[in-house]
DNA sequence: TTGAAAGCGCTAACAC
DNA sequence: GTGTTAGCGCTTTCAA
């Protein structure tokens, strides 16, 4: 077989660069395939001479060695997989961001999709990371249930839960705990002596609206034994600043009207704030409003949002730790890793009503 | 060479799953590995039996096939790399989920880095990309010239630049008119009747900052004929709220104090507001207050932040229009699909000095 | 319609 | 210190 234009620069007629291989590099440089792969490999192991030789090789003909060879034969792909619910939103991503400070020094590269809640969109990406032979996923599953992932499981895929905790013997995990965060939320509210507030919750397939919902029900159960507390729960289809901004209608004709709203995110949060603010509702005289996640930007609106604070970088690198050590240390065994959410009070629900 | 616990599923004692390979599957239905490969990849030149009992040893083996190995065959990757300068900026997420959006529905699989406007990490990035034989590269330079991207070019990798124009037969590119959107934004400001403006930079070493200054620079000029406009010059190393923050001091203390702030993006203009806020000078009465990207929070500030919009999820999806061409067409041309920016005026700078 | 076998680029064991 | 070579998992002729 002969090989067309090996190493010469595509021109625009003919595109037909072919890589350049190690035996390239070899007839170059006047040596064996073998001592190429050791100049890169173990340099130590030749000699000066030979390694200046081959290393000027690789230089002049362009080589760039092929991943998927290498891997093949029995090297690992220094990729990991990261699968979120929604790269638009910041929180997520400065979770991918302490994911990759971690990885990035370790030579992983990243692979990143969002799923937009989607199960099926999760499920073929996760199918195409693990063709790819990803070394492991971080991943924030967006079904309530982890079935989805006991292939993962199963194959033996290194695998961190991201802000979702899993049974002991199956993955390890990051987590905040949400029950704690709604209820902080909550009970703030009812703290300024708020009585009939609305829960405005996204879908309760994802486990964060879910654990939320649960720690505002047990803020109600809880304080309303001294006198009676309400929180009417809304719910819509995804945790998206447009999807906050359409309920406020609803919420506003409800009889009667509530006079606090704690959103299950802060997109959801913003959304509200701006219908409420097109529709010349004060807030939070009107209707108090309290996020969740401690967006860098909640705090700069006016009102300024109430929120409650997760630790976003930290949870992804706690993820990556967690994930290089079940890569590389055969006595691995899975953990949780927790963090405590922080009430962040400002200016959107300090007002009693 | 024997194998060991091929398919079992791993305890956490033995840690040795083995992955399934097509031998495996060819084995457990009884028919040869090509007749396996043909099953998956042209299932219609199989008999009907034969098809059904290998999907069948398909499924309980839980074979995932290996794009290594499919690949070094001379299959494609299915992989695109996306460089941008800092994943914590939602203008870059949303360009992401545009080129998302139209590459994943070709099923392509996302790699995605993040260089912090740091040549080396790019460099450290794009070159494992090319391990990894990506089929192409969306990317945001981080250099001044594409100098770091000139191999790119030699090895035939598609790629096309992010908000960065190129010589006509480099790469393809998308991008949108920066001095176009600084003169957009600085004539606003002397048009509101300010003579003296800041314009509040991030490093020339990003080519963003340089046009966007240039179309101060002629705003100035054009509009000097007249009557003086001033605009003086202040940069700082990096893009973000933190810099934007941090620069309030020296703003503040220029003598004269100018009474309009042009920053190079809303993550600056975001770190000024907050600076203000918390020394209590006014916006836009004392200071009138300008960014560029038009991110979504900028809109819900109070006061709302005056912005020059760019079409980041059009770009995305521009780019990944551009480069499935490349990679798909023979006769291919590189080419460059501009966007026009637009002016949003809000109450940040609506207030004459 | 199916099987046998070569070979993609690379590494590591072994021979020299 | 260097060369030779088998083989990683897969696809694809070519024969049967």
């Amino acid at each position: 077989m002969t090989r067309k234009n090996r190493g010469a620069p595509p021109t625009n007629e003919s595109r037909t660069w072919v890589p350049v291989t190690i035996r390239d590099v070899a007839k170059v440089a006047g040596v064996s395939t073998g001592t190429v792969s050791n100049v890169l490999n173990r340099p130590d192991i030749v000699a000066e001479a030979t390694r200046r030789r081959v290393l000027e090789a690789v230089e002049t003909t362009g080589f760039i060695r092929n991943t998927q060879a290498y891997q093949l034969r029995g090297g690992r792909s220094h990729t990991v997989g990261v699968v979120v619910l929604d790269v638009s939103n910041p929180f997520f991503t400065e979770m991918f961001r302490g994911a990759e400070s971690s990885l990035q020094a370790e030579g992983y590269v990243l692979m990143l999709a969002s799923t937009d809640d989607s199960v099926e969109r999760e499920a073929s990406f996760v199918r195409a990371m693990e063709e790819h032979r990803v070394e492991g996923i971080l991943i924030t599953p967006a079904a309530a249930d982890l079935e989805g992932l006991a292939g993962l499981r199963t194959r033996g895929v290194p695998t961190v839960l991201l802000d979702r905790k899993a049974a002991a013997d199956e993955f390890c995990s990051v987590t905040v705990d949400d029950v704690r965060g709604g209820e902080l939320a909550a009970r703030h509210l009812f703290d300024m002596g708020h009585t009939r507030i609305v829960f405005f919750n996204g879908p309760t397939t994802i486990r964060q609206c879910r654990d939320r919902r649960q720690g505002v029900r047990k803020a109600v159960r809880a304080l309303s034994k001294r006198s009676p507390r309400e929180a009417s729960e809304l719910s819509v289809g995804a945790l998206t600043v447009r999807h906050g901004e359409e309920v406020v209608e609803r919420i506003l004709s409800m009889v009667p009207r509530p006079t606090a709203v704690m959103c299950a995110n802060d997109l959801l949060a913003l959304g509200v704030l701006r219908g409420l603010a097109s529709r010349d509702v004060r807030v939070p005289e009107d209707l108090a409003v309290v996020g969740y996640d401690d967006l860098i930007f909640g705090s700069m609106l006016s009102p300024a949002l109430t929120s409650v604070r997760q630790p976003a970088f930290e949870l992804g690198v706690a993820a990556a730790e967690l994930l290089l050590d079940e890569v590389r240390n055969p006595e691995h065994r899975h953990r949780e890793v927790r963090f405590e959410p922080e009430l962040v009070v400002r200016a959107s629900s300090s007002t009693a009503p």
